[in-house]
Formats: structure tokens, C-alpha cells, sequence
DNA sequence: GGGTTCGCTTGATAATTGTCAAGCAATCAG
DNA sequence: CTGATTGCTTGACAATTATCAAGCGAACCC
């Protein structure tokens, strides 16, 4: 495992405060491997014999049931999935595919669960990582339960604007997959966002333009507890 | 705090493990209260002043955005709520409610925190307890966005039947709260348990009878990766 | 007992969302 | 360049779900 990529490991909150004899001992079952576009890196059920760890590009966590699917999350670099399974030795609840070519660290479980067990930072950062991904579900199904489709896309809209400050974005995923995650079909998606040009909301490819965010505001109501990633 | 509330929490997997002055430190700050029926809790968007132990009776967690509302579990004895939020020190994301008369126990979320800082054991029982909440959340939001609302209750009523191991069973809530619970309409909650009588469901007041439990299962489909508190 | 409240149900209707089929524009391989 | 593929869009239609209004029956209060 380079040099390199165990300094980007360290930078991790998850693993910045442990014992530096436990984090070698992790490393040392670590390895490093490159993936091309849509390949399946997991499937919901499978046994976590992996902590997963992107280095670079981005990976889509989904489910299946009854031949129907649907987009849960993106995890984009530098971060961990399927943290949840592999400490409680539990099956993974979501199947996880690379969206473009990218860097993966895969960590063995069992290391994880023992170092685990006799590191107390490194419990500490987990229950930090955990208690943050659990907020996160919170949220999202909020917006799923007390929101139509047209106010979750609008919500959406305003938070990918309201990272970048600017008023002119481009969409940072398929709008199929966008469709996917905010639970809908690609046909409604399309319809959503001709439903919102009434709040000034403008989209050409995949280019939004909001030219009027309070207008949008005032439709979209976003609030700190659904839509606030931070905390 | 009387010596019987005390063993009560000891026995919760999330205190057992802790060093002895460990918890007795915590239980200093603690105290225990009684509740009438639908009291309110706490907010959401309050600061987790204290983490919650329901010892009897129970507790409704609910959400709400633009005037509407929906429940998103209940919490049942022994069990805490809100233990992400006091880890994190960050505002609820729900808000609570007695259901019945209540005996709940309050822990200040700054001595959980402290403790959860020195106690190594704690803090592993928290990232047990956080990752088992993470998953019910996603499996949660998989029911959701894969499931219509006749395959929700359908599968739900499998879970509540399989518990009991009895083809005939009481709901443990008021249908408007399963229905807001399930996420749809108690109009719609009505027409929903009539739409399952073709496949062996009969509704009496509260009382539920599966006459056709495999005919049932064929239609809900219901899957370990989604229904199974369990794990 | 008689009236009131409350939760549930039902029917009629409307809004939302999904499905199917077709078409269009951009991309890509040969 | 050309044909094929792919993702997106659109229209027509169907299914699902919500809303509104009314009614029913059990529980509760006076």
C-alpha cells in the first residue's frame, strides 16, 4: 500500500486520532485497487468482508427488490460506505457500483471489528461517522414522507446551489439517477422541472439555472432539519 | 433515582458494559419522570439536553415540514431515543411524544458525552446501538421507495404476525398512526387492508387474521434485507 | 338515557405519479 | 460520414394516492 494513500487514509476524521500501532495494523491487510466505469463492487446481502474506503470517483449506493431498484446515495471522495455492516458483521442492506473509473481502499472487516475493539479513539470517530449517517437517512426520509416529488426536486435544486453560492450549476449526476434518488421516474423528473420554470428554474442539458432564488425559496421552504448536510 | 430504575438500565445492552464509577457518574446527573398520555417530549430543532430511556409506556417519534406531519416509529420499553443527536450535540431531528402514561429516564446529554469520552466500552455499546438505528432507517427508505402502500401494510402485517407466531393478533397502534407511520392517508389505510382481503386478510376492529398466510407472503414478497428487525 | 366526541369507513372526485410508446438529439463505433 | 446506441423528453393514458364530505358506531360525559 503506498505511502501516499495511507496520508490520505490518516486525513480521514475516521482514522486521524487513532493509536498509530492500530493504524498500521489495519494497513497492513489493506489494498488498493482501480475500477472501470458500472462495475458492481457490492451486492445487498453478501456478507461485509469489506470496509470500503473511495479514493477517487464516485460509487452509487442502491437496492433492489421485487425487479424494481433505487439510487439511496453517492459517496464521493475521501470517504467511507458501509461502515454499519462491517462493524456489526451484519449483511450489507444496499449494493454499491463504481459511476466512474475509480480508487478504492478495501479494509478488512475483521480488522476493523478488532481494532475496534481495543482502539477507544477509533470507536469514538466511528460513532461520529455513524451518528452523522444515521442523521442523514433521518432527513432523507423526511423529505420523502412529507414532501411531493416537485418540492423534493426543488429542495435539491437549492442545496446543490446553495454549495457552490452560484446561481448557474451543472447537475452532478445522470438525471436518471437524480430521478432515481429522489424517488421518481425519469419522466416525471422531466415534468418536475418544467413545473418548476414558474420559480424560475431554467435547464438546459444538464446546466440548472435558478435566475429566482427567493421565488424558488418560497416554494421549495427548505429547512435546517431536512436539508442541512452539515449536521 | 430509586435502585430498581437503576438495575432497569444496567440491563440495557448500551450501559452494561461500562466501568462501575462510569456509571454511576452518569446516573447522578439522571432522573426519572412520569407522563401522562400525549405529552410532548421534546422538539425537533431543540438541543438534546438529555438523552431518553423509555422504562414504561411509550413514545411516538414524529416529524414535521409545511404544516404537515408523520410518525416515524415508536419506541417501546427498554429502549433510548435521540442518542444520535446527544452523541453529536446536534438539534433533534424528531420530535417525541408520550403515547400512553410514561416512565421515562432522563441522562443530560453532556455527562453521555463526557462519559462516552473516557469510557471505551460505552463507546462501543453507542456504535452498536447507532449502527442498528442506521440500518432500521435504511430499511426503512427501502420500504418506502420500493414498495406500493398495499405491499408496505402487507408486509407489516407478515412482520407483527411473524413476532407473535399467531395468525391472529391486535395492531399495537391507532390505524391513523399506522397509516402515517406506513406513509399514506387513513383513507387510504382503510382501502388498503380491504385490497388484501383477496389474499386472506381479515380486519375486525383492531384484530387482524391472516387465513392465508403463505398467499399473503406470495403477494408481499417480504425480504430479509428489508424486514428483518433483527439485524 | 341522550347527546357529543372521536376514530374509522365509504363514496365521489381530484391530484399525483407511473407506464407505455414514440421521437429527438447527442454520442460513439466502424 | 453513417448507422446505432443512449439518455432525455413528450404525449396519451392508467394506476395510485390524496382530498373532501358524509355517515357510522363505539366510547364518553352530563
Amino acid at each position: 500500500m503506498p505511502e501516499s494513500y495511507r496520508q490520505e487514509l490518516q486525513s480521514l476524521k475516521l482514522f486521524s486520532g487513532m493509536e498509530k500501532d492500530n493504524f498500521d495494523a489495519l494497513m497492513r491487510g489493506a489494498y488498493v485497487q482501480n475500477f472501470p466505469p458500472r462495475i458492481d463492487l457490492i451486492s445487498e446481502g453478501d456478507a461485509p468482508d469489506f470496509l470500503h474506503v473511495v479514493l477517487a470517483g464516485s460509487v452509487d449506493l442502491y437496492c433492489s427488490w421485487n425487479g424494481r431498484e433505487t439510487s439511496m446515495a453517492t459517496v464521493r471522495p475521501v470517504s467511507t460506505f458501509i461502515l454499519a455492516a462491517s462493524v456489526q458483521n451484519a449483511p450489507y442492506l444496499m449494493s454499491a457500483r463504481t459511476l466512474e473509473k475509480s480508487r478504492i481502499v478495501l479494509l478488512p472487516s475483521e480488522d476493523v471489528r478488532t481494532i475496534f475493539d481495543r482502539d477507544g479513539a477509533f470507536a469514538r470517530a466511528i460513532v461520529g461517522e455513524l451518528a452523522q449517517c444515521y442523521r442523514s437517512v433521518v432527513k432523507n426520509t423526511k423529505d420523502l414522507k412529507l414532501r411531493t416529488s416537485l418540492e423534493r426536486l426543488a429542495n435539491y435544486l437549492l442545496r446543490q446551489s446553495g454549495s457552490t453560492g452560484a446561481p448557474s450549476f451543472e447537475l452532478k449526476m445522470e438525471k436518471r439517477r437524480l430521478a432515481s434518488f429522489l424517488g421518481m421516474t425519469p419522466e416525471n423528473l422531466s415534468r418536475a422541472f418544467r413545473g418548476l420554470e414558474p420559480y424560475g428554474v431554467t435547464v438546459t442539458g444538464s446546466r440548472i439555472e435558478i435566475t429566482d432564488a427567493n421565488d424558488l425559496t418560497d416554494f421549495a421552504k427548505p429547512s435546517r432539519l431536512i436539508d442541512d448536510y452539515a449536521s
